[in-house]
Formats: structure tokens, sequence, C-alpha cells
DNA sequence: ATTCTGACGTGGG
DNA sequence: CCCCACGCCAGAA
């Protein structure tokens, strides 16, 4: 069956969609998914995108040292963290402190 | 078509 | 962990 070719986008936005309450993730490992492990620098793209689309959890990614990379473009610098923050997640200087703990690859929905 | 950009990653120090 | 330099590549102008 012929698939419709999605978008680099549209895949991001799947993916992001997935990720679970209280969990976060990498713009790498979302890439990686993807099949585009190179092309880590596009996810966060298109999550800037993906701010007329509702129901992207974009809070919940963030770039490899757990760093909130993304904050400044939401409504007001500290929404992501607030968010992150309510979902058990340790803010700390822009920072998730147990970034270990929360983290989840999207490969592990597949199991 | 070309050029620039960017919510990143890796490797080395 | 931090800092620096380079690579990556899909979309926008």
């Amino acid at each position: 069956m012929n698939s419709k070719k999605k978008s680099f986008f549209e895949g991001v936005y799947e993916v992001v969609k997935k990720i679970p309450y209280g969990k976060v993730t990498t713009y790498g490992l979302i890439a990686n998914y993807l099949g585009a492990f190179k092309s880590a620098r596009m996810v966060g793209y298109a999550l800037n995108s993906s701010h007329k689309y509702l129901d992207i959890p974009a809070h919940r990614v963030v770039n490899r040292n757990g760093l909130l990379t993304g904050r400044h473009h939401f409504s007001g610098s500290l929404l992501m963290q607030e968010l992150l923050e309510n979902e058990g997640a340790i803010v700390i200087e822009n920072k998730i402190e147990n970034f270990h703990d929360m983290l989840w690859d999207p490969s592990s929905k597949i199991k």
C-alpha cells in the first residue's frame, strides 16, 4: 500500500504527540526515530511550526543535555518550565535535573 | 534554481 | 559537566 509521504514536520508532530505524560525526549531521539539522525536540528525547526497545531506537547522535547532550549518560543519563557515541573520534572536553571529519570525513547513505543 | 537559517549532535580539549 | 568548531538537511525567502 502506498503510504502518503509525510513531510518531516508531520513525522515530528506524530512522535511528539505520542510522548507520554511525565516523560520527555530529545530532538536527536525523534530524528533518529524518523530515520534522520543527522537532522536533529530540523526537529526543532518543525516544532517551531507546531505552534499553530494543537496537542503538540513541545515542552516535553528538550536537547540532549536536558536543557530547555526552546523555552523562548513559548508564550512566556517560564511556561515550558512550569509544564515540565507540573509533570514531575525538576527544572533548575532551564535544565532538567532528573532528566535521565523521565527520558522517553520514541523507539520504546514499538517495544 | 540559490542562499540562509536553525527549539541539535558529536568529537576533542 | 562546559566550551569550541564543524556537519547536517528540510523548509522558507
